[in-house]
DNA sequence: AATAGTTGTAACAATAAAAGTAACAACTAT
DNA sequence: ATAGTTGTTACTTTTATTGTTACAACTATT
């Protein structure tokens, strides 16, 4: 029911990252103790960003930077490299219904059109936010 | 990470019950044989449908009726219905950010008003399908 | 009033997915 | 060589969802 933290810890990431101050290394120790979970699982979400072309991870040495400006990635990117197999369904389908009853038989594809609808919708949604707005936001909310 | 199968089999028990031949009662075990789950699962989501005024269910003797006509019920009424714990949010957050840090005590206020305008995205569109439209795709789907 | 069929609902089990954990090989600058 | 870090695997734990069973409550019919 709902689309994984992988989502919202990749973002917290990159918020992290894009913000990092000069000559601090961001190790995935760091982002771990900074999202509060386990520093395998931060950085089997870094690979993905890194497969993604999103992020630059120096191997041995350690450390993690943007492979790209933050007005160069849009959500729909994070989602995509974090949520592969949810794409480009993420509202789940019932697997077995009845073969034998024209509702059954053709439930699947009805619903399937129907969904392309709404998730092209979130989907947009999600390509017209960048991480830069997010960094902006974030900026905004520390001020107040 | 996704959205439950209650939506689906709940349009597909909706779609049935629309369809519905004379003079046949349409019960949870015919549903349940539809779509293929188990017929105490139907009834549960049969059950939220009718809180919601969208289906009236005759008690004793049995048999599922739409309250509304099919034009006036749409996918968000649906979704609202089945997945009230899902609304408005279905993109999870991370439970635990350090508090000492930043990113981590803000990151769920600044991803909360990006999702918003996603999920709201998304609710639109299921706003402006109605279980007509759906009812009408899945008679095009048969007759080909 | 008894019956048959159905829904409402609770308690529990099974399943699946997600996330956490630990361990260690591979890598790189020093 | 060493120290620190990432990549990756295997496994465990946790959580949410779904399935299952059972039975009380309800209603039309007889």
């Amino acid at each position: 029911m709902r689309i994984n933290i992988k989502f919202s810890v990749a973002l917290h990431c990159l918020v992290f990252i894009a913000e990092k101050q000069e000559h601090i290394k961001i190790t995935s120790a760091i982002l771990a103790e900074s999202a509060g979970c386990n520093p395998a699982v931060i950085r089997r979400i870094l690979n993905t960003l890194q497969s993604a072309g999103i992020i630059t991870t120096l191997r041995g040495v350690g450390g993690n930077y943007l492979a790209k400006e933050p007005n160069a990635i849009s959500l729909y990117d994070v989602y995509a490299a974090v949520e592969p197999e949810n794409l480009p369904h993420f509202i789940g389908i019932h697997a077995n219904p009845s073969e034998h009853c024209p509702v059954g038989a053709n439930i699947e594809n009805v619903l399937l059109s129907a969904y392309d609808e709404i998730e092209k919708a979130a989907f947009d949604k999600m390509k017209s936010i960048s991480l830069q707005q997010i960094i902006e936001k974030h900026c905004a909310t520390i001020e107040k």
